[in-house]
RNA sequence: GCCCGGGUGGUGAAACUGGUAGACACAAGGGACUUAAAAUCCCUCGACCGCAAGGUUGUGCGGGUUCGAGUCCCGCCCCGGGCACCA
């Protein structure tokens, strides 16, 4: 044998690349998309273009992606796998301002290593139909699709709170509040409001959250995306204000409680608040309001600290008992949830409870379990099921039935409604930041926010060189006069353009439909190939996104839909979501300094063997522990596989062999559409095994379709045996998948386990079809089992044909 | 606190719908081939008892259902991830 027989998994690699860059072999052109037979849109989600490069994490979930889009393609569909760049965001700003460039310039370079890693890797990238979220060719059309929102009156300006760091003088994200400090400065970080942008995608919770159970997506991101959207079915209430007009309306889920309604709280920031505080409480009030201000949102989100809160020296009365009740303002209630204001039901809400007993308010208990009755002293708040007590001519209704007599009769008293209250809130997407895509509206004195006429799209992100956030609390751009100072599309008068930019979300929520007209700059996406190719069959990505980022991808889509510019309100009929790679069961991260780097793995062993061992490792979708010698197991079977095919004869397949060949294709073709890689690498290394097993020479129709079924894997060692049997095209473009006989792939004998009282004695060979009796008496012929039954009586005997017979023996 | 995952050999992990636990792989040990090494091939590999045949035991813990439980039910413990005063 001659070296070069040897498998040097660089040689194949760098030659299948360039083969399949030179014939174009994954790229489309715009009349190949149109004419697709069968299109498969196979997305994963795009990568933010870090400076350190891909890491494993992203390596694995693309992999995982790569191998579903190849099996499909060998099914015979026509299969768009695109890639693309997450570029804008406050990581690259960061980053950009840590190492003092500017993100125009270290993005490029970044982009341009990723796609050296990600074509390392053998990906099947259409590199034609690229998308980069910075490219003005990309944004101008994240603008335009602002525009399109905020012309179907889905886009409202309003006062917001943000994080804001005074001595960095910045807006700060949550995630750069640590423990109520800014991450970078320690400082004590405080709120702010400032007029953002919102998306009005709290209309869309009911349809958002309906059409959960129809998508064929993992459950436990259906579940989180239930769980975000969080219905909650309840009423509306108003507490009509002593000696003043109007009412405090209140959002509550039991208003079976109603008659243990002792007090109310408004949110600090309640608007109710000035008119209900008496000039006795003032001082108290206006204190506490300040002081709640003064903290950041995360921590004003804390749940384990002691509450607190201020006496309004307002009342209002409950509409069901007549009584006044005493107006609180704590923290504890949140504005933007319900209506930032809640009737206290101490007896029967832990945190109401908790409240009450700090600062001495009534409790009273209005519902009893079982074996309790009005009386039943409470020394916590007890929020199970039970009946109605204390509460007048409601007493002795269960909680169901008071729920809804209690609602009916405030209904007909006009003072209440049942009402259904989603948890998820508008979507904010103004970012007081430099390094997005400005959001497309200009000021006017005269004619208030005017959004910028389409034609001039895009608003292009001016270069700045120093964006860093200074003390005005607005973006960088409000320091770019020349930039901002432009004229109003309505009335011509002088006008400031908008200087947030918009969310990166936002970026993200509609890339899947850019990438099949990528190369098209009159329109964001084609309507034809939209309607050829959308929506994405299969969609792989991390949990991470399970939330915010498909929440607002299916948002974008339900109102572009509604707005006509497509016809699907899904964007993504199949989801599945990866799991994590871990490191010699620790997490990896920079600090522990065991992050894998897979430039040099792909060095030692060639890209094909990281593939299949990082598929090998686990579950797919739950991750697994990478662990450094374990390679050794996908990387020997590689090359046993080659020489396997190599050293090939031509002589006919061994009956056995075949019969594990055609179970080994079952087994393969059933597991690769159901992401179950792992089991399939296995079955395929153990239908090796059985080819080599005491050193036999391996036919060539044994080894043939063991080729084909690990090109998904291991697409460039594929190639290669593939031409080496005597093929002259791309395996990915001629080839099929391989069949299995099922008649081909059946045992002819079956081995049974025999139990006596459901202990294991023996297994017997028995023929494929051989019956009960038959195999009953393979059994007690067997010592083993007659040791156990002799001398009993055989009392039952339960047969799971060709698996297992139990005799039952006392 | 709530919602998801998960807990199986020395290790990563398999196990269809309740039916022969530990496939496949790593590591370890032994052997063949070789001048040697590499590569390749073969054997052993949950624990305990036994020369063996075989037996007992074993899937986080405690109960239960069943002819039969890693799998189902009830009650706990631990690990990972997400959300978090949501009225």
């Amino acid at each position: 044998m001659s070296s070069t027989d040897r498998y040097d998994a660089e040689a194949v690699e760098r030659k299948w690349q360039a083969e399949w860059a030179a014939k174009g072999t994954n790229a489309f052109t715009k009349d190949e998309l149109e004419r697709a037979d069968e299109p498969y849109y196979n997305l994963m989600m795009f990568p933010y273009p870090s400076a350190e490069g891909l890491h494993i994490g992203n390596i694995y979930a693309f992999t995982g992606a790569d191998v579903h889009g190849r099996y499909w393609r060998l099914q015979g569909k026509t299969v768009f796998e695109p890639i693309g760049f997450d570029a804008f965001g406050i990581h690259s700003e960061n980053y950009a301002l840590k190492v003092g460039t500017n993100p125009a310039d270290l993005i490029p370079r970044n982009v341009e290593n990723f796609t050296r890693q990600l074509t390392r890797m053998g990906g099947m990238y259409d590199w034609t139909h690229t998308v980069d979220t910075t490219d003005p060719k990309y944004y101008r059309w994240t603008q335009w699709i602002f525009l399109k929102l905020y012309q179907g009156g889905l886009v409202e300006r309003r006062n917001a709170p943000v994080n804001w760091c005074p001595s960095c003088k910045t807006v700060l994200a949550n995630e750069q509040v640590v423990g109520g400090l800014c991450e970078r400065c320690d400082t004590a970080v405080e709120q702010r409001q400032l007029p953002q942008w919102f998306f009005k995608i709290s209309q869309y919770a009911e349809r958002l959250l309906d059409n959960i159970e129809k998508l064929d997506w993992s459950d436990t991101t259906r579940k989180a995306q239930a769980n975000w959207i969080g219905r909650s079915e309840g009423a509306e209430v108003d507490f009509s204000i002593q000696g003043g007009s109007g009412a405090v309306r209140v959002f509550t889920t039991r208003p079976d409680t109603l008659f243990g309604a002792t007090y109310m709280v408004l949110a600090p920031e309640h608007p109710l608040v000035d008119s209900l505080t008496t000039a006795a409480c003032r001082a108290a009030v206006d204190d506490y309001r300040t002081q709640v201000a003064k903290r950041d949102l995360v921590e004003r989100k804390k749940t384990d600290k002691e509450k607190t809160g201020v006496f309004t020296g307002g009342y209002c009365i409950n509409p069901m008992t007549g009584k006044a009740i005493p107006v609180w303002i704590a923290d504890y209630v949140l504005m933007e949830y319900g209506t930032g204001a809640i009737m206290a039901v101490p007896g029967h809400d832990q945190r109401d409870f908790e409240f009450a007993t700090v600062f001495g308010l009534p409790i009273m208990r209005v519902i009893a379990a079982p074996g309790e009755d009005a009386n039943t002293a409470l020394d916590s708040a007890y929020d199970g099921d039970g009946t109605l007590v204390n509460s007048g001519r409601f007493d002795g209704a269960s909680v169901e039935a008071g729920k809804r007599a209690i609602v009916a009769d405030l209904a007909k008293r006009g003072a209440g409604e049942a009402k259904v209250n989603y948890r998820l809130h508008d979507w904010c997407v103004s970012r007081q930041r430099y390094w997005g895509p400005p959001i497309p509206m200009v000021h006017c004195e005269r004619c208030g926010a005017v959004p910028v006429p389409e034609s001039e799209l895009p608003v292009l992100l001016p270069r700045v060189e120093d964006f860093k956030p200074d003390d005005s609390g607005v973006s960088p751009l409000a320091r770019v006069k020349s930039w901002y100072e432009t004229t109003c599309p309505q009335c011509q008068g002088p006008a400031r353009r908008e200087t947030d930019v918009s969310d990166t979300f936002l970026d993200s929520a509609w890339y899947f439909l850019r990438y099949p007209s990528a190369d098209r700059d009159d329109v964001p996406f084609d309507a034809e190939l939209t309607r050829k190719w959308l929506p994405v069959h299969s969609y792989i990505g991390g949990n991470e996104h399970a939330v915010l980022h498909l929440m607002y991808s299916r948002f974008v889509t339900m109102a572009l839909k509604d707005l006509g510019f497509i016809d699907f309100e899904e964007p993504f009929a199949k989801f599945r979501a990866h799991g994590l790679i871990i490191n010699e069961g620790t997490k990896m991260s920079k600090s522990r300094g065991n992050v894998i780097v897979p430039d040099a793995l792909i060095d030692k062993y060639g890209a094909d063997t990281v593939r299949v061992y990082l598929m090998f490792l686990g579950p797919f979708e739950q991750g697994g522990d990478y662990r450094d010698q374990g390679i050794q197991g996908p990387h020997g079977f590689l090359t046993r596989l080659w020489q396997s095919v190599l050293d090939a004869n031509d002589v006919a397949p061994d009956p056995v062999v075949e019969r594990k060949l055609h179970q080994t294709i079952r087994q393969v073709t059933e597991q690769i559409p159901n992401l179950q890689y792992n089991t399939a690498i296995a079955a395929m290394m153990e239908y090796l095994n059985v080819v080599r097993a005491g050193g036999r020479t391996p036919r060539r129709a044994e080894v043939a379709p063991l080729v084909l079924m690990i090109a998904p894997f291991a697409p460039h060692v594929a190639e290669e045996l593939y031409q080496r049997l005597g093929h002259n095209e791309s395996l990915f473009a001629s080839a099929r998948w391989p069949v299995f006989d099922e008649a081909k792939a059946a045992d002819a004998l079956l081995d049974v386990g025999v139990q006596v009282n459901g202990k294991l004695r023996a297994r017997v060979q028995v023929a494929a079809d051989a019956d009960e009796a038959a195999v009953r008496a393979a059994a007690l012929a067997n010592d083993n089992v007659s040791r156990f039954v002799d001398g009993k009586t055989i009392r039952k005997a339960i047969y799971v044909p060709g698996k297992l017979l139990n005799l039952v023996v006392g």
